[in-house]
DNA sequence: CTTAGGG
DNA sequence: CCCTAAG
């Protein structure tokens, strides 16, 4: 096989995860009215990072980011990039705008409504948060500019708008007459036409093979089995390594710390130990656990039950959560080049990091450095990792790190 | 390219 | 944190 038809059959199985991964968040979208951004930020950042010419995968890795930063849209306070003043609906529309950008005329006017909607309810968050210097600061950011349209149903709204903001009552009927939740509607409603409603290949593909490969109940309810998935890429002669995001390991490590923390919060009411849970595989060998897949079962299943809010996370990981600003990183080759750049000389372990990095090692166990690079997305080297367990063991932090997260599988 | 272990 | 041997 030439390298030519290899790089063809990568770009294929690059375009099917994308037109998976917008089936997956859009589901979640119109079922839940919610997109868990934790989960999906590392497929959308590995969409944005990938080299994808076809203008449709980037319109959908848009309205992705679009989506995810919809159900932030609430939390104003929320910020998608450390130098922006924009509150996170203001980031979603500029996102939008772009989404929109050269839009059919048939729904030109819908699109432009939306948007308007948008910047209004950009407004209301802040006000229903009572926080009427915010919604000030927010409307004169995203309604100052509209002298260019002097639709005089904008005028109208706009001061409607401002004599609202007047008031500063947030029990105002333009504040309570409408919810959050009717918006995401709308949104829903709108944004139904940039989404492909077809099953994505690679789903068509996955079911076509499980039929015959197994008969696990939890296959069958059209819910995806990511290892039939991976075998569609290996049958594809794609490389797994190449082809695969090593967001599902990822995700495999940010759902085991959100059971943890959850666990944590539940507290002393039982001694069970999370690790039973979610890691059911313990009698392995080291040299069978290394050629193993990531627990597949436990993925297939966390693909429909991520559904919960969970503010309480740790803030190393919320931090490392945050979404990379689509628009400067759609065109990088590579998502990993991207992260957190290293100091030249030695840098500290923070604790959060360490912590991440125990748990890191529960879930993907000991000597399977370079597995929990990846899930990390840490600049380190599996070297410096295995360094680091050595001296958590020599230190002593083994205590502390047990104390807190349990034991670690051997 | 990965890991284990010594320095 | 680096180096190196071994898989």
């Amino acid at each position: 096989m030439s390298t030519a038809d290899l790089d063809e059959k990568q770009q294929t199985v690059t375009r099917w995860i994308v037109e998976y991964a917008v089936f997956v968040v859009w589901n979640d979208f119109v079922k839940h009215k919610t997109v868990d951004r934790n989960n999906n930020r590392d497929l959308i950042q590995w969409i944005a990072g990938q080299i994808i010419t076809g203008k449709r995968e980037i319109q959908q890795s848009y309205l992705m980011s679009l989506l995810c930063r919809l159900n932030d849209g609430r939390n104003y306070m929320i910020r998608y990039n450390e130098d922006s003043i924009l509150t996170v609906l203001e980031d979603a529309a500029e996102v939008l705008q772009i989404l929109i950008k050269d839009i059919k005329p048939p729904l030109y006017k819908e699109g432009q409504d939306f948007l308007k909607a948008m910047r209004q309810e950009a407004v209301y968050v802040c006000c229903r948060a009572n926080n009427f210097d915010d919604a000030k600061e927010v409307f004169n950011r995203q309604f100052s500019s509209s002298a260019d349209k002097g639709a005089e149903d904008k005028e109208h709204n706009k001061q409607e708008i401002q004599k609202m903001l007047k008031t500063k009552n947030p029990q105002h009927h333009l504040l309570t007459s409408h919810e959050y939740d009717d918006f995401l509607l709308k949104a829903q409603n709108f944004l139904k036409h940039f989404v492909n409603t077809g099953k994505p290949s690679l789903l068509k593909m996955a079911e076509s093979r499980q039929d015959h490969t197994t008969a696990d109940p939890i296959c069958r309810d059209k819910r995806v089995n990511l290892g039939s998935l991976m075998k569609v890429c290996d049958e594809m002669g794609v490389s797994k390594e190449s082809s695969w995001p090593n967001f599902m390991e990822q995700r495999a490590l940010k759902e085991h710390l959100q059971q943890v923390n959850q666990e944590k919060k539940k507290q002393s009411n039982t001694n069970i130990n999370a690790n039973a849970a979610s890691t059911p595989t313990k009698e392995c060998s080291p040299k069978k656990r290394k050629h193993a897949a990531v627990d597949e079962s436990r993925m297939d299943t966390s693909l429909a039950s991520r559904v919960q809010e969970n503010s309480n996370l740790n803030p190393y990981v919320i931090l490392n959560a945050e979404l990379p600003q689509l628009q400067t990183k759609i065109n990088e080759k590579s998502p990993t080049k991207s992260l957190p750049s290293p100091g030249k000389l030695r840098n500290p372990w923070l604790e959060a990091e360490v912590n991440e990095f125990y748990q890191a090692v529960q879930i993907f166990g000991i000597g399977n450095w370079s597995r929990i690079k990846n899930a990390m997305r840490t600049y380190r080297t599996n070297v410096q990792l295995k360094d680091k367990w050595r001296t958590i063991l020599k230190t002593g932090e083994i205590n502390r790190l047990k104390k807190l997260f349990g034991d670690v599988k051997k």
